[in-house]
DNA sequence: ATCGAAATAT
DNA sequence: GATATTTCGA
């Protein structure tokens, strides 16, 4: 499965939400608010019908969105533990406390969100980017566990942290390597891994003077590694020099002009794409989705996105 | 088969 | 943040 597949199948349309809240009032608000975004909502009144709804498996969801200012046996902290404890749903805090305190308290025990009331139709418009971070993140982390593995397969120096994977129940390591690739193991610490080309000023001149012989626009890897005639180099190490020379070239002539490309659209609605979701600025935390584009968000820390700042009341003391 | 653009990794 | 690698559709 890759990760551009995941983008390519993901549809915010009908996504499942899990809707929690003690108000009937706000119940049916936040309820038509969530389906005229096409969510498919199931809605519930109690924490403790939502957990067994959750739990008995008969129907799945997406995302919870819970409004925590329960009357309840269970308060907002314990149903938010519960649910982050037995599931892996992103969970989305609704509440009229806007506390700057209560929010972080949600935020730090896995709340993904978390929207102050009165909700705005803008907040309900991004919850959708929840779902996909999820999905991106449970994708990154199966690549992760994959990479793990493979080189525990040549080289078995460090098993850190993934105690769960290379540990030992009981009495020492057990790991035992599967596969029989003794015969080769002395010939693979010759050829090492790939190694990343530099690109010295020597061989980019060879580079360019094959470009040149060739006519820069019938200039085209494969040609250009003829010409170049060096051992170790490959079509797809000449393909991407090439294309960086070109855009550089363009840039010099002012060509090009820098600019956020325009997301996946699916049914209609932008789909956030992998470094918008994360390639946040440092100190802004912007998100680069166009849909999201003039909406800043404070950072938290690790699990931290989505809390929009003009949402937040500082305490003022009079 | 292989190019070129774009995503991803270092 | 630049540069190298990988992926993927055409």
């Amino acid at each position: 499965m890759k990760l551009s597949s995941i983008e390519a199948s993901f549809n915010p349309h009908g996504l499942r939400a899990l809707l929690v809240d003690h108000n009937p009032t706000s119940l049916l608000i936040l309820s038509k608010m969530l389906q005229f975004y096409h969510y498919q909502v199931t809605q519930c009144r109690r924490p403790r019908e939502a957990l067994s709804l959750i739990r008995n498996g008969l129907s799945k969801f997406d995302i919870v969105i819970s409004c925590v200012d329960f009357s309840s046996d269970i308060n907002g902290v314990q149903f938010l533990e519960i649910i982050d404890r037995e599931t892996s749903l992103p969970v989305v805090i609704v509440s009229a406390d806007d506390r700057k305190e209560t929010i972080i308290e949600y935020v730090k025990k896995g709340a993904c969100a978390y929207l102050p009331k009165p909700v705005r139709m803008e907040d309900i418009q991004l919850l959708w980017q929840h779902v996909a971070r999820k999905e991106v993140l449970r994708f990154r982390q199966m690549k992760q566990i994959d990479n793990t593995v493979e080189n525990g397969e040549t080289d078995s120096s460090n098993c850190g942290e993934e105690k769960e994977f290379c540990g030992s129940s009981d009495g020492g390591p057990v790991l035992v390597d599967r596969r029989r690739k003794d015969r080769d193991e002395e010939q693979d610490k010759v050829e090492r891994k790939k190694q990343r080309l530099v690109w010295t000023d020597e061989l980019h001149q060879q580079f360019l003077d094959a470009v040149e012989q060739l006519g820069n626009n019938n200039a085209v890897p494969k040609k250009v590694l003829e010409l170049m005639n060096v051992p170790g180099l490959t079509r797809e190490n000449v393909a991407s020099h090439l294309q960086k020379y070109r855009l550089n070239l363009k840039k010099q002539s002012g060509y090009v002009q820098e600019s956020t490309p325009v997301p996946n659209s699916v049914s209609g609605v932008s789909v956030i794409r992998q470094n918008e979701l994360f390639q946040r600025t440092p100190s802004t935390t912007q998100l680069q989705s166009p849909l999201v584009l003039d909406q800043y968000y404070m950072d938290l820390g690790s699990n931290s996105i989505l809390i929009p700042n003009d949402r937040f009341h500082e305490p003022n003391h009079c």
